[in-house]
Parts: C-alpha cells; sequence; structure tokens
DNA sequence: TCCATATTTCCAATATCGTGGAAATATGGA
DNA sequence: TCCATATTTCCACGATATTGGAAATATGGA
C-alpha cells in the first residue's frame, strides 16, 4: 500500500460517523447492506450517508453492487488489510512479518488466513 | 480502546507530515528523536514540526522527555497496538483473537510479543 | 406511461485543519 | 548576568471537511 492510500484510508476513517458505517459492514460481512439499512441503522439523513458512503468508496474501503433499487455496500476487507500492514511496515526494526499482523476476510472463521500480509 | 481514542489516532496519522514524522519516530525505536534532528530529517519550519506533534502527543501516539535543551519524542507503541485491535475488533463476526494481531513494543525483535492483544 | 421507492447530486453555511513568520519561553554555558 | 540554542506559542491566512434540505436521477412495478 502507498503512502497517499494509507492517509485516504486513515482520513476516512477518522470520523466518527464513517467510522460506524464502515464498522457496519466490517460486522456485516461479505453480504453487505443496502445504503438505507445503514442509514436506518445509524439514524443518517440520506445526503449525509451518502457524502460518506462516497468518501469510503473513494479510499477502498467499501463497494457496492446494485440489486433492483438498492446498492449494497460492502466492507473491502482487502484495503483494510492493506492498512494495517502499512502501519506495523516499519515496526520491528524493518521486520514486518515478525509482528504477525492478522488477516480478515470477512466470511466464516474457516477462511481466516494466518501469518503476515503478502 | 475507546472509539474516540481511535478517530483521533486515526485523524493524527491521516495526515501526510504527522505519517511521516510518526513512522521515522517508530523506527527510531524506544530511544526516540530530539525535535530538532525530526525536524532537520523531514525538512520542517519549527512551528509547522510543533504544531504535528502536538497533535500527535494529544491523540497519545508519541511522547517526550527532556533532555538538556533538547525534547526527545517517542512513538508509543502501546497506542498503536491498540489502534489495530480496535480496528480489527469487529472482524472475524467478534472473534478478533481469531486474526491474530500482532504487536510491537520498539525493542528488539526478541521482546516481541505474539498473539492476541488483550 | 405513471408512480413510488432508493439513492445521489447540488448547494450553501459553518467549522476545523495546515501552514509558517515572528515573538516568546526554557535551558545550559561562559 | 548575558548569550546562544532548542522549541513552543501566537496569529492570520487559505484550504478542506461536514452537514442536511431540496432537487435530480435510477429502478421496478402497475
Amino acid at each position: 500500500m502507498e503512502k497517499l492510500d494509507a492517509i485516504a484510508a486513515l482520513a476516512a476513517l477518522a470520523q466518527g460517523t464513517r467510522l460506524d458505517v464502515f464498522r457496519l459492514l466490517v460486522q456485516a460481512g461479505t453480504d453487505g447492506m443496502p445504503a438505507g439499512q445503514i442509514g436506518e441503522r445509524l439514524d443518517l439523513p440520506s445526503a449525509t450517508l451518502s457524502f460518506h458512503l462516497n468518501q469510503l468508496r473513494h479510499a477502498g474501503l467499501v463497494t457496492f453492487r446494485r440489486e433492483g433499487r438498492s446498492l449494497i455496500y460492502v466492507a473491502e476487507y482487502a484495503a483494510m488489510n492493506g492498512l494495517l500492514a502499512y502501519l506495523t511496515e516499519n515496526c520491528c526494526q524493518g521486520d514486518a512479518s515478525a509482528c504477525g499482523i492478522g488477516v480478515c476476510d470477512g466470511s466464516a472463521l474457516i477462511n481466516i488466513k494466518k501469518g503476515p500480509v503478502q
């Protein structure tokens, strides 16, 4: 992950509403959640929610797919793992693999890969 | 780590100059680095550097100690580990320990603790 | 085609951030 | 005490972020 990508991801998450949205999507897993349902859960006006979803999308932290009239937003686990890897890249005298950074792919526990990010 | 602490840490790191400063201090390890040397390395005006060091300090990401006329800034590894733990807290259907989040304490490799953050 | 629903875009107002020159403060040494 | 060095505080400017009402757009169904 490049520095500018890391900054974009950090800035996107450094905001209460967006952190709430992202964590909700992380919990929702790979099924994702329609925008309307996110707004309902977090009690957000549609324009406000749309703005924040766009920020998260531009930062690469979420994607979406259309299903009928709904747009289903999904957390981008690879981006989160990349951010964790970037933050720990300079730890441990440069031997990031020594940190054993965990990864999450959003699916069932049996699918979770162990070991350092590539 | 509480939500507001996480947001403060994310916001502090979501800025090019501060990310540079923090990573420099992470590399410097527990010895830290005097403010003047940080400014020299990153070519920053003293007022600008001071402002950013303050932001990092308020976010709990760095501390400092005085040594003569110099203030030695040091990365706060616990805060970084707390942030990583917070970000992955909602992964894996709530079983964060399954992610095996790595930790770094800034000292030699032999001191690195393995396993999930408490 | 017409309507209801889901979501986005447009817009303006307010608030906060990042920058760096200049002055102030703290420390140590002569 | 006086000076040099290290760093911070003060200040003001321009840039960027957050908010939400209102209007626009897209989709699906009757």
